[in-house]
Formats: C-alpha cells, structure tokens, sequence
DNA sequence: ATCCCTTATCGCAAATATACGATTGATTGT
DNA sequence: ACAATCAATCGTATATTTGCGATAAGGGAT
C-alpha cells in the first residue's frame, strides 16, 4: 500500500491489530478459519474441495492467514497439514478484546503514545 | 476486489466480520478509533492536526469507517462531530468475541452453514 | 532415477486501496 | 448576496489484492 510521503510510525500494538484485522478482512479466509476451528486441522485438499476456488487461490489465502501468524503449516507428506497457531490466535482475541473493552472502560485505558 | 467466476454467498456473520477487520485492517484508522475512544467524539479537523496526512486523506478513511457502521458523524455546524456507532460497535466486538471464542469452547460453536 | 501426489509460486489481468492536491459543496456569519 | 470555514468529493498516480491457469518444487513410492 501506497505509504505517506512522511513515515509514519504506529506503536506496536497499533500495526499488530491491524495486521491480525487485515488477515480476518476477507470472508474466504474467515471461512477458512471457521473450518478450521471446527476440524482442528486441515490439508489444503480438503478446502480446495469445500471452496469454489483455484487451488492457487487457497494456497494464497493459507499464506496470507500464515504471514499474519493465524495458522500454522505442518509437513505431512505428502500432503500439509494446516492449523491454528494457538499462541497468536490467543495473542489476536487478546489484542481485540482490550481494543473493544476500552470502549466501555475509558479509565482503563493507558495509551502507550 | 476481483471475484471469483462462481459468485460465492458467505453466510451474513462471516461477511459482516470480514466486513469489520476489513475496516480495521490499517494503522490509520486504528488510531482513528483509538482517539475517538478517547475523546468519545472528534472534528475531522482535529484527526488532520493529529496525524501527517493530508485531509483528504483523512476524510476518506472517516468514510470507510463510517461506510463499515463503526463510526458515524454528526452536523454539527460549521463542523462534523464523529463518534464511535456505539449499536455497531457492540455487534463489532459480539461478533469478533464469538469467532475467538469457538475456539476455546468447539461445542458452542453452532454454524450456519 | 522416475513417477505421482500435493502444494507453492510465477505470470498475468482486473479490481481495490491508499495517498495527494485541487475543487466542490454545505453552512454560518457579515 | 457574499465571504469564510470546514469537510467531502474528484481526478490522478501508484501499490496492493484477488483471482486464474500454468509451472515449479517437495517428498514418498516404485
């Protein structure tokens, strides 16, 4: 994305929640997720089938979701196994429940900016 | 975005929650929102001082915003007051708990689909 | 080494997103 | 009616995203 002629720089927590938001921001992916939450794991395969989509498509989505540290890729040849990655996952509700939660308790809000 | 030759039909919950993270998904308009938690409401005036961004700039992150139900603005003249939807807001926050949560407890995981 | 299965990556096209400056539009006050 | 103020929109440039088909890459089995 194009970035402003002067950098800006955002605190961590800023560019992390967006980044986890950016990963959730396409309903392919929320499904994929979805399914996976249900199944626990998943090939690839498996959501080629399930979507109307390319297979180059999915492996796009799968890597985005696990740029964003989402999911988690385990070799099970032939086949790769995907899953949520527990500890970013935990790290994401976290992160967006104390995003929603300021809302509703200003005083516990500390900026770090 | 470009769609995909079958017109695929998410069920509403996942298109509103991509709908959501989509607007989530910069920094700026994190920010946006953090400041408006903050002061409760804003003038787009004050978001301009605020961050290195040209106006227009603003403004059209203020009308994703609002477009995604999060924000809404108010005349209040010669200004525009924006504040946080407080109804969206919660439907937000409900529906980002809800998709973290399926994970910790699968069994209360009832799906649409 | 070769083949097979599975998934990732490449190359391309079209749509969206992000940013800017310039202009328009809306409203208040003179 | 006119000017001033503030925010939205337009036009433009560039980057990113989304999708596809085709090809490459990795690993096991023959």
């Amino acid at each position: 994305m194009r970035r402003a002629l002067q950098i800006i720089n955002y605190n961590d927590d800023t560019e992390e929640l967006a980044r986890y938001a950016k990963a959730l921001g396409h309903p392919t992916r929320i499904e994929i997720l979805k399914y996976l939450e249900n199944q626990s794991c998943c090939f690839t395969g498996d959501l080629v089938e399930v979507f109307p989509l390319a297979q180059s498509t999915i492996s796009q989505h799968l890597k985005e979701l696990k740029d964003a540290g989402l999911i988690q890729g385990e070799l099970k040849p032939p086949k790769i196994k995907y899953c949520i990655n527990q500890e970013n996952w935990t790290k994401a509700k976290l992160i967006f429940e104390s995003f929603f939660k300021k809302h509703d308790y200003t005083t516990a809000y500390l900026p770090k900016t």
